[in-house]
DNA sequence: AATGAATGAGACTTCATTCAT
DNA sequence: AATGAATGAAGTCTCATTCAT
């Protein structure tokens, strides 16, 4: 009969669905990100998926609010460390140039959420508590103003490391954030 | 019946198609944009889309190359009306903050090329041309690591009003200006 | 109106497309032969086709495989019931003459067979197979030399008999056959 | 304006698209032999083949009817060289091994044509004439059923030939005209 | 006489979802 | 609780043919 599948209780079966989801949106995108590509790379029968999820729309929710709540979880772990403004600015540095789009594979995550985000609100309040949270560590060193400015160099910076063949030069990241840091005179 | 359609002759039907996918894409992103949906938008039959084009992603690199040549055409524009450096940098803020991003229309599409540049290499010639163009109208006026951190920061600004319900309060866009560009001392 | 097809739960459905992709093969060659039409003759939906196999060339194989199986086990069963030279020299010929070609349509699905693996390899194992039983049927009674000519006879004559308007005159197979087995002198 | 295309007054024309056809049905199979493929062999624009010819169906009779009589013609001049029994035999078979299929793309052809003579008779004028030719340029040296038998084991062997990996041993084919060839006692 | 443009039919395939088991 | 089978809609693309030029 050749083991017919043994699989059951599988626990963290959902999980696991979840994680193989956000790779597929790596590699193909939302647009090419099906339920038989998710099922596929999770190892798991497709009838599975409508099981679990209540369909595609639910099943992309879940992926990208995990995926905002890990990236910023490392920021915060990050920033949480500094004791001093220079630290901070130099971890928030550090974030930009080596976390949070350190691989191709979270950069395009994150453009694709940006994008669904863009076009439908529904999408908003993820990347809406993410960029509130990515603020929250800077607050304590600097001002409302100047973290909204920081925040949004960081995601200029890394949408030219997305788009361009060759990567910026070091320490640009450090230099942007010194300038916005206006030092009180 | 509802006449049969007696078209034929018709010129610059290329043209509509394209404008046409545009329209797609800013309602229903890439991922919904399919023949059909772009075929019924230009008001031409399913079949005359192959014959135009090689393939969907034929089309959209029409597309994605003809809006970034426009966005980038009235950037230019307004850029080259500056005869001051306080002139450049004001008219580079009213950019970022009418022009390019004005229409939820225009920051839609950007954010799908963008999404579909970081995933697929082959469309990075379009976004890099872009930011070429962008950052060559500051040139006359600033130096070179400032012209990257401005685009940065055009970038980042941007993506923040496309993923925000509230608009971000006037003037930010000048003030982070006024912070990248280093005072001569 | 027309009941809208309640089906469901059709074992041997898989079994029954293969049959009528056969019959498709048969009236409209393998370049006529598309999902929609085996689909119609197994009264079976569109989608079903390629939810069984994986593309219509995965279709073909098995359906060519079923039909060389089936016509050599038939071959094989009556040179099986032959006890001596003599009779198997009959049994052969009455394969040529009656079983094997003896339909139009089976002869047409050999011939669209054979087409297909002289233009592609990788049919050729099906080929290769079919011959390789037909001519172990005849091993036991002549050398192999003289079962390769049988074979190629068998080929030839069938050929023929697709081809022309009037039938060959009775009794030619079995002459054949007698000249290219040489008498043990 | 780049060269629109300057043809104009190009006479063979209507023979290179014949010839062209006959290429793409090599590679192709009657299958995937449509319009295009023909009018892109031929570098020939599209709306030249309806043109030209009333439909797909009429240009593979005369691609084929132009195939069949160059191959025949080619055998007749063989055996035309022929002074005696056993120089006819020895060229037949050389027929056999070198010529008519000495190539794959003949080979090709020739079962395509076959496959549709077997499922069309209004195609069986040609694969008829053919073969009479062929029986034809015996009937000088044998009587009639050895004609037939002989060009039997043409077809039969050249089938073994495509059919198979490896190619037969030389001088089957001699071996197998000699034995058909009854020695008159 | 010749052809580029046009188009509706139909090819294969993928899909989300339903449902009997 | 879980899933393999099923299916109709829709996807992309190729095609033979028509027709205005």
């Amino acid at each position: 009969m050749s083991t017919p599948r043994p699989r059951r209780h599988d626990p963290d079966r959902r999980d696991r669905i979840i994680d193989a989801c956000l790779d597929v949106i790596a590699e193909h995108g939302v647009a090419g990100t099906s339920h038989r590509r998710v099922a596929a790379a999770a190892d798991v029968p497709l009838g599975s998926m409508t099981y679990h999820f209540d369909g595609m729309d639910a099943l992309l929710r879940e992926a990208f609010t995990r995926f905002a709540d890990q990236v910023a979880t490392l920021a915060e772990r990050r920033m949480a460390a500094a004791g001093s403004l220079e630290e901070a600015l130099d971890a928030f540095a550090a974030n930009i140039e080596e976390d949070v789009f350190g691989t191709q594979r979270d950069l395009v995550i994150t453009h694709e959420l940006y994008t669904l985000a863009a076009r439908r609100p529904e999408y908003r309040d993820i990347t809406t508590a993410w960029m509130a949270r990515t603020r929250a560590t800077l607050e304590p060193f600097v001002d409302s103003t100047t973290a909204v400015l920081l925040d949004a160099m960081n995601e200029g910076l890394s949408i030219h490391r997305a788009l361009h063949q060759h990567s910026p030069r070091p320490g640009l990241a450090r230099e942007a954030i010194a300038r916005l840091v206006r030092p009180a005179l």
